[in-house]
RNA sequence: GGCCCGUUGGUCAAGAGGUUAAGACACCGCCCUUUCACGGCGGUAUCGCGAGUUCGAUUCUCGCACGGGUCACCA
């Protein structure tokens, strides 16, 4: 065998090229990762692309360009080969003849010649008397003779595992414990079909072994098959792996999250305006938990934080107002330059502006969105003020109205028109004189200059920050247009 | 249907035979505040159901229900 670092950890990824990403796969993926990196392991990309009929064009650069942006690097892989390659399983499908050979050689495995008829037929008759499928083991029975006969005659076979059919197989997984199955039910599979290729179950055990992985994490779509994986590892004598089955991801209750039924892939949150470590930090949370209480966290100090103990058994639900919360949480803690970087595209579809002051527009900004996608609608009323109703000036809490609106607006355009130069520090000063010349409570200045220049509601920012975006002209402009509007 | 697995609040979840059953998101209040946010404080749960073991069970056992997975010459 290879040789590669003995004693540490050794954890593979090994998607099929089927399509998107899915969040699930992502997930198992990181799991993989930090498992192998939490001991500085080594953390291993395998390509299982044998099932022609359902490979799809351009699934591996997907899954390649996944795993970069997300920052797990893998130490072996396709393009970066390794000491145990190639990674790519299709350039390893005449490795595998050999091992179930010595498989049949050590009564482990059989031939079988039985032909897609005869299965079918006693699939038929098994079914009709309610027993549930199973081939029924009848080359295994065959002389040596009748083999060689067969054989010769080039007749086409299959190698079958042969299972025991006493007894029971328990397994030990690392997050769901031991598990036993009466080896009754285990099926005879296949591993060499008649093309001589080896079935996925089969060629999985073989790559595994010889590329020396400690630690298999994978769907929990694979524990039923678990222990004949092991009767496989124990006939050749090999050491089993760890086993760290994960629960899958659902869309609700019942159903799996899929990109067939629609569903977000990693592509598309990326393109919905989530930041990657976001989407990270939210997939490993989901169906792990840390020991203390914090729950963001990077890359980086996963590695240390994460462990087996804390995958949970039962299947997790995505939410996405919580991925839509940790997103926030990663846009605050932002630098205003990264912020600005990411956010001013937003900003241009629907503000373009030139001269508005993009500083303290993203200040404004930033702590109030979750979602860069936010950020056109919030800015929508820099390029032009909307058509609004003069009853926005009504608040309750800051006991404006119509009438005492008109009549800060009036006092303020005056003392506006006097600043000369226009920042956001001047206007706050000229804003509060005259609040306190007023003796009035801020509200009530603050309240209809807001309104006047934004025409909303909701805005980034109160009256003087916009004021500040949008510059002394239009902001007169729009106060001014305030004023006639409320006289009318 | 057989076999395997799971079930703590709307969601992610910690926990463990005796706890005021953590925390986060969401929700609702309050505070801060020129709106909305941000930030701060507080509120909302008898742990699927029924038995059993036990002085005591959400935590152990057994049934049931519900949900998932698996039963391919697919991966």
């Amino acid at each position: 065998m290879a040789e590669f670092a003995k004693g540490k950890v050794r954890t593979r990824f090994a998607p099929s090229p089927t399509g998107y990403m899915h969040v699930g796969n992502l997930r198992t993926a990181l799991y993989a990762y930090l498992l192998a990196k939490k001991d500085d392991g080594t953390f291993i990309l395998r390509i299982e692309d044998t099932d022609q009929e359902r490979y799809v064009e351009g699934a591996v650069d997907i899954i390649y360009n996944t795993l970069k942006t997300v920052g797990l690097q893998w130490d072996e892989g396709p393009d970066v080969g390794g000491p145990v390659g190639p990674y790519v399983q299709s350039e390893r499908m005449g490795l595998f003849k050999q091992y179930a050979l010595q498989l049949v050689e050590s009564g482990h495995a059989y031939y079988c010649f039985c032909d897609k008829d005869r299965l079918e037929e006693l699939k038929k008759i098994q079914q009709a008397s309610g027993i549930s499928p199973k081939y029924d083991g009848h080359c295994s029975r065959l002389s040596k003779e009748e083999i060689q006969a067969k054989l010769d005659a080039g007749v086409p076979y299959v190698i079958r595992q042969k299972m025991p059919t006493e007894g029971a197989t328990t397994f030990h997984d690392e997050v769901f414990g031991d598990i036993t199955v009466e080896n009754s039910v285990l099926d005879d599979q296949i591993l060499i079909k008649t093309d001589g290729m080896p079935t996925y179950n089969f060629a999985n055990v073989v790559d595994d072994h010889l590329m020396g992985i400690t630690h298999v994490v994978r769907g929990s779509e694979y524990l039923s098959s678990t222990p004949k994986y092991n009767l496989l590892y124990d006939a050749f004598g090999w050491e089993k792996p760890v086993y760290i089955h994960c629960s899958p991801v659902m869309k609700n209750q019942t159903e799996k999250l899929s990109k067939r039924n629609g569903d977000a892939s990693f592509e598309d949150l990326v393109a919905k305006g989530y930041l990657t470590q976001a989407i990270v930090n939210y997939i490993v949370l989901l169906g792990w938990s840390p020991k203390g209480e914090r729950e963001i966290f990077t890359l980086n100090e996963l590695k240390q934080e994460f462990d087996i103990s804390g995958i949970s058994r039962s299947p997790a639900i995505f939410d996405t107002q919580k991925l839509k919360a940790i997103n926030g949480a990663y846009i605050r803690m932002l630098s205003h330059e990264d912020f600005k970087a990411h956010a001013l595209p937003y900003i241009h579809q629907t503000c373009k502006r030139e001269d508005a002051d993009l500083d303290v527009l993203c200040d404004a900004l930033q702590p109030r969105c979750e979602l860069f996608t936010d950020i056109p609608e919030q800015v929508d009323f820099i390029d032009a003020l909307p058509d609004y109703d003069n009853a926005l000036y009504i608040h309750k809490k800051m006991k404006t109205n119509e009438e005492n609106s008109l009549s800060s607006l009036k006092a303020l355009l005056p003392v506006l028109e006097q600043v000369t130069d226009w920042t956001q520090e001047n206007i706050h000063g000229a804003c509060f004189n005259l609040i306190e010349q007023l003796g009035v409570k801020n509200g009530l200045i603050l309240w209809p200059l807001r309104v006047a220049v934004s025409g909303k509601q909701f805005t980034p920012g109160g009256g003087i920050e916009i004021c500040a975006i949008l510059g002394k002209e239009e902001s007169l402009k729009r106060i001014r247009h305030g004023i006639t509007k409320l006289s009318v």
